[in-house]
DNA sequence: AACCTCATGTAACACGTTACATGATTAT
DNA sequence: ATAATCATGTAACGTGTTACATGAGGTT
């Protein structure tokens, strides 16, 4: 089962968002993918090169005020959708976190609790940042496109909610010396 | 930042349960980690070899009637301990799942559909099996130990109903032509 | 005899991060 | 001028999977 380099695909689907140069696909994954995908330089520089020999995209330089910009091709186009149409494998699991409280008893003490805490912390900055791309999303045009965003801003908007509400009965549910 | 190999750690917590064999240790982690945490053989077998040569495990040889056990050493003990204290940082995100449904428009239709009706499959397909660990769980003596352990069960219960409701959800708002 | 499970390991490869190096443009 | 941001890349390393090889012991 060879895994295919995801980083392609994820390069090829912000590209065919509009023509970027490799720093603008890096911004443009972790702004809008930041909640599910994550791309280094080190994995997208080379999978620009990569891309463009293999034809999906296309490099110009057209004023040269800067570095090259990026275009998918018609070709990128079919490579986009045969990769999405490829079955995605789970990436096997590795929570440190879950680790850790697993063996809770142990840690030293009160260290469960911070880490607690500091779920519960991160679980509602995410919460205010998803409020705020609704807020920002209801203002957008009706269409697929949006349905489609606004099911994967859903996603997240379940699991942070079910993950603070983890965190805190957990924090209640801590044993006593802890 | 370097990362120290996190595959020692679940190691040696599993070994801090019991003597076993490097076979028993990844049916232990599988079996008991298995929702949130991920060994295959290739990092077992070297795992072992490395904490052995460190001295936080020792290997016996007692019958000769299959393969060596090992055993935590107090050394090994301590280190656990330390391990476990470290703070863990968080896998950059990867998923898959997501990533295909955020470019849902350019998906061949109808196959949007089918990766959700996967997901609802899947979620209650660990549902029941949390809801089976749970009722086993409730005849274990109480104590500290029991604790933690429900409380990493939580964590699975908590985000795969949450992840029932999104997939049922998102099924329902999928875009007409879908 | 054939097969399954237990058991141990290695080698090749895939994936991904981090640190480093370098330089252009733009704002203060 | 100086600093921040934009921009591109490489090299080293860590981590982890998969496939392969090998063999013991027990079951049908």
């Amino acid at each position: 089962m060879s895994r295919r380099p995801q980083t392609e695909l994820a390069v090829l689907g912000a590209l065919s968002t509009g023509s970027m140069t490799g720093y603008e696909v890096r911004a443009a994954i972790t702004e809008i993918l930041g909640d599910f995908w994550h791309e280094s330089f080190g994995q997208i520089y080379p999978a620009l090169n990569a891309l463009e020999q293999a034809g999906a995209i296309a490099r110009s330089t057209p004023g040269r005020t800067s570095g090259s910009r990026f275009e998918i091709t018609p070709a990128g186009t079919v490579l986009l959708r045969e990769r999405l149409a490829e079955p995605h494998h789970a990436t096997p699991p590795r929570n440190g976190l879950l680790l850790r409280l697993f063996f809770g008893t142990q840690l030293p003490p009160g260290r469960s609790r911070e880490l607690l805490e500091a779920e519960i912390e991160r679980a509602e900055v995410a919460l205010a940042r998803f409020a705020a791309i609704r807020a920002d999303m209801d203002t957008e045009p009706p269409g697929a496109e949006h349905d489609y965003r606004a099911l994967t801003l859903a996603y997240g908007e379940h699991h942070a909610r079910a993950h603070l509400a983890w965190a805190t009965e957990a924090l209640r549910a801590l044993p006593d010396r802890d």
